[in-house]
DNA sequence: AAGTGGTCTAGACCACATT
DNA sequence: ATGTGGTCTAGACCACTTC
């Protein structure tokens, strides 16, 4: 009965969405079959089957065939712009990475970080400093700032070895990311910490991500211009199947 | 028969997609309507169905209820990395655009030129310079080197008028970007068609496009630092419709 | 053996555009 | 009136994984 506003294939997407986006599934766990819809829901498999593979499509879940129907892992993984952990990036060039922590504590929120995390002035949030290393040579100053409420053990984590973007995703998918890109001379300190030439500019990458509707942090990334570069490439989709968006990642110039 | 290797869906997908990349379909141009597929196929129409649809999620084609499926216009829009158009963004701010030609010519291939075309040095390539400006301010530099057997006509263009962008984008489809984002000092000569200020750096946009597989287009486009920003935004797919790529746009700054 | 996804069919009804 | 895309059904066969 098409009745309803909406076809069904749609309503049963929005249904498994809302559960994902809820909480109430998480990534790993098994999504309904196409035979558990159909019997769930009445509809035939064929719609069943268009709702979850387009899902799949989307990125919200992975499907195997022969085993099951999962919610996506970690992150709408390769979707949002590739927000690839810096320490992976390294490691995928063959390199070592290290990083330290320059600060992590509590802090008020205060102005541009209010207005970010969609909190009050004055409310505590969570922030971490830290220098990521390429083989020994600083490329990337992390200021980060993340809601409270939304990674409460944040204060009791190890940086060093697991970095803050690794740990933020296993807590839960990011749903939504903003990105802002810029290019402007560092003040001393940074200079100092990434090691910039006099007269080099950095290359800024300013990001916010939201779970669950919600800001959860606000970062800002600092690299030095005269060795780094944001490089993305976009092909058709269908030409490679992992995903539809963009990636875009930093990587070495020459 | 499922006898073949790949899924008849898939087939009528290459199908539309080859006659698409060869310059056979053009932009504007009627696709097959589902029953033509049907007619001349033996595919049953779900299957048709199933294939123009997802040409149509991939941006390949626009289907118009009641009316038929089209060839995706322009390019594959909004998909490579919001390329858009420096004058429209400027107009969508409701500022007015204006640009200076200042090199409109021919120029042999060389080095990195040569390299991002795919020809030899010493062939002739077109090269066209020209300044934007946002009401009356200079903000982008660019500097744009294009494939003379893809633009025969380039050189009669008045890009005051339309710019490369737009020309290039009425020729053929772009179907494959590649990005690349730095800051860096500017030379002498940009700092003063930019009227950047002294210890100003400047964001580098460099981009590279592909039509029916060959690069057509290197481009490299120079801001003032201070005056813009890259923004971009993600939001997950299904909740909205129009595109599935990220979209990065140049902004002012505050 | 049972369950899963992957695909395909041959019908069907609908809302909508064009003629 | 015809053709278009948009959706849905109730079956079917297959390859695969798991038990």
């Amino acid at each position: 009965m098409p009745m309803s506003a909406k076809p069904r294939y749609m309503q049963l997407k929005e249904l498994i969405i809302n559960q994902i986006s809820s909480g109430e599934l998480k990534p790993r766990d098994r999504v309904p079959s196409e035979n558990d819809l159909v019997g769930a829901t009445g509809v035939s498999r064929m719609t069943a089957n268009r709702a979850l593979r387009e899902l799949n499509n989307e990125g919200y879940v992975e499907r195997v065939a022969g085993v099951g129907t999962f919610v996506a892992d970690v992150m709408a993984a390769s979707h949002v712009l590739q927000v690839k952990n810096i320490a992976d990036e390294i490691h995928e060039r063959g390199h070592a990475h290290s990083s330290a922590v320059l600060r992590q504590g509590r802090i008020r929120a205060a102005g541009e970080v209010a207005k970010a995390l969609h909190c009050d002035s004055g409310d505590d949030v969570f922030h971490v400093v830290l220098v990521h290393y390429e083989n020994g040579v600083p490329i990337q100053l992390e200021d980060r700032f993340a809601s409270a409420v939304f990674a409460p053990d944040f204060l009791q984590q190890d940086f060093t070895s697991v970095t803050p973007s690794a740990y933020l995703s296993a807590i839960s998918p990011l749903q939504e990311a903003e990105h802002v890109v810029r290019a402007a001379m560092p003040d001393a300190e940074t200079r100092e910490h990434l090691q910039i030439d006099e007269n080099q500019p950095c290359l800024i990458v300013i990001r916010r991500t939201w779970a669950h509707g919600a800001p959860v942090t606000f970062t800002r990334l600092y690299h030095p211009a005269n060795k780094y570069e944001l490089a993305g490439h976009y092909a058709p989709p269908g030409t490679v199947k992992s995903t539809t968006a963009d990636t875009i990642v930093l990587r070495n110039i020459k």
